[in-house]
DNA sequence: TCTGGATACCTCGGGTTCGAGGTATCGCCC
DNA sequence: GGGCGATACCTCGAACCCGAGGTATCCAGA
């Protein structure tokens, strides 16, 4: 996830290891960013991988800049990873708004659309804490007033989020037939 | 954060392995449970430290259950956790909302609203991917249909979620005050 | 002058997680 | 009666992440 979004920032330009530490924390919401000891390696994985070159740029600053360019081979593992993400279900929200954030690089209504569609699935599927076996879990019920807080606040989460789906699904399929239409 | 949950689940009642697993996924809302190799690592770990026993209860179902049981050191350490958990900032909303379901073990107002404060803290603080710099970022302004919908989901969550906050404070305060003028 | 902070990169050890595999028992259905 | 799935536990290796530490340059302020 690391991996995929560092590939993700360089699909549109090209970045030192320092500057993607700051656009990672950024982007995370985090307030602490991403350790040194977590990312210097993960760029040396890429490197291995044949995902990224790094070329020296003595002197910008002042010290000199490792900068990272993304390969056809990179360019390539990153639409793959937009397509078909590792987890199927994507629970991790961090996960999945790094995901959101990236999609536009997949450049087609449909495919777009698919990821969408498999998050809609994931988050209608009754097996989380919004159900206690079959039945659906109300707010009402529950005596503990912070779980009941979890219950609110994921509701309306889970809610905006749905109702954004649904509406952006539909548009990338006009645009997907208009296209077709062109065609 | 798993082992925080260990032993919050265990708080209330003894249980052994195979139902922790089940418990730990609804918690988190995972459609994917728990992996064996994660869950009794950890319970290891925690037996190692003290933290829990554990007692063999032959063939009450098929296969023999060890059960597991909070010690004395293992609720201090809970409520040491709860108190002051292991990250000040939680950014993971997995990780917060894990430690909301086991706050009323907490049991003093005071401190609950301690980290309910930490908290909005947190989310009040410019530094997430809702500020571009300094200025806050408009939904409008961005042109990624992706990315505003990043942003609107979670504008509404945290909007959802310092609603929350600052209610459930007012209520531990107003609580602590009877509960001083009643000592 | 010297100390602190920002820029910029790196290594190492320890801890945690996952995935894949293994071992058993029991009930159910074909 | 034989296999499948659920219950229930365990181990191992690979991967990953973090924190702590290290190196070096430059600028600003005390």
């Amino acid at each position: 996830m690391l991996e995929f979004a560092i590939l993700g920032f360089l699909a549109d330009t090209r970045l030192h290891g320092y500057e993607l530490r700051k656009r990672l924390a950024a982007l995370t919401g985090h307030i602490r960013p991403i350790a040194d000891g977590t990312l210097y390696p993960a760029i040396k994985r890429l490197e291995k991988a044949g995902f990224v070159t790094k070329d020296l740029e003595p002197g910008t600053v002042f010290a000199p800049r490792h900068m990272l360019t993304l390969t056809d081979a990179g360019r390539a593992e990153l639409l793959r990873l937009l397509r078909e993400p590792k987890e199927v279900f994507i629970t991790d929200e961090n996960h999945w708004f790094c995901l959101l954030a990236f999609l536009r690089l997949l450049d087609e209504p449909a495919a777009q659309a698919a990821v969408l569609k498999r998050r809609l699935k994931f988050l209608t599927t009754p097996a989380s804490f919004f159900y206690d076996g079959d039945k659906p879990l109300r707010a009402e019920d529950i005596d503990d007033p912070f779980r009941r807080g979890v219950l609110e606040i994921a509701r309306v989460t889970s809610r905006t989020e749905l109702e954004w789906l649904r509406r952006t699904i539909g548009e990338l399929e006009d645009e997907g037939e208009h296209a077709a239409v062109r065609n």
